[in-house]
DNA sequence: ATGGCTAATAGCATTAGA
């Protein structure tokens, strides 16, 4: 079973990507992030029409997020995260489906930093944190999956001196991130690919994509019981060099239905089956 | 380092993104 995630920046605005891709890659399960529509304007119909059964939960210009499925209904179990009811951005949605928890996130941005918008980013964090340890604490198989906004290292930056005091790169935010990992989650990515340069955005500004200027920001996170079944992962980035792109590419991950991989080790080593 | 690009919304400029 293949679980995508995808910032699509602008749900209508990149509807013919966003449907050729659906139709080139076949992802089972796709978490979508940045639709920039509200709830009525969901591009539903043509969604259906390539044969996913979709959750959304839009917002007015900005945000929105969805979890789309082509082996089942997904079955909604939370939009919002927990923790401040004065919290009206569309950042989050939950789904049971095939078997599985799909959350699917927009972390906020945070820029500039300091500031309102950056102590929004630490505490939507917080609260996510706070939430998947009552995730994790369940046991059962689950993705978290999205744009994080978030680059864990600075293997995941194309310039790292560049962003040090940038929200996306902030010691605050990577240790948050960091905390968040140390739950039990893997970052699936970086699992299966531990020593490659991998971006999932690419500006818009100086020609960053042909130039590889990129970052890892769109992330894809499994819960003990589903990381044994990690079979493949990688990013889709031809997709960004399409006409009108978003300027993220979508992020995949394979899951075996049998484990395939060994428990990862504690000491955070590259896991590998036994010989 | 910022914003040279892009979307949405409003209504032909502004806000936000990363």
């Amino acid at each position: 079973m293949r679980v995508a995630t995808y910032n699509v920046n602008g749900v209508n605005g990149r509807l013919g990507v966003l449907l050729r891709w659906l139709a080139e890659a076949q992802p089972d399960i796709v978490c979508l992030q940045e639709l920039k529509a509200p709830d009525e304007r969901f591009p539903a119909k043509a969604i259906g029409d390539a044969g996913y059964e979709a959750i959304w939960h839009g917002q007015k210009s900005w945000n929105g997020v969805a979890i789309l499925s082509r082996v089942g209904t997904p079955v909604e179990t939370r939009r919002a995260l927990p923790g401040d009811d004065e919290d009206v951005q569309s950042r989050y949605i939950e789904a049971a489906v095939n078997g599985m928890l799909v959350a699917c996130l927009y972390l906020p941005n945070g820029n500039p930093r300091p500031g309102p918008k950056f102590d929004y980013k630490l505490g939507w964090f917080d609260r996510l944190i706070a939430h998947t340890a009552d995730l994790i604490a369940t046991g059962i198989p689950i993705v978290v999956a999205g744009d994080f906004n978030v680059m864990p290292t600075e293997q995941d930056v194309y310039k790292p001196e560049r962003w040090q005091g940038d929200a996306l790169f902030s010691p605050q935010v990577r240790e948050a991130y960091a905390r968040l990992l140390g739950q039990g989650w893997t970052d699936a990515v970086r699992t299966i690919h531990p020593d490659e340069t991998i971006y999932t955005f690419w500006d818009y500004f100086r020609n960053a994509y042909a130039r590889n200027a990129g970052l890892r920001i769109d992330h894809l996170l499994l819960s003990p019981a589903l990381a044994p079944r990690l079979a493949a992962a990688d990013v889709d980035r031809e997709v960004r060099g399409w006409e009108k792109s978003s300027d993220h590419a979508p992020v995949w991950i394979e899951l075996a239905d049998t484990p395939v991989r060994t428990r990862r080790r504690r000491s955070g080593a590259t896991p590998r089956n036994e010989a």
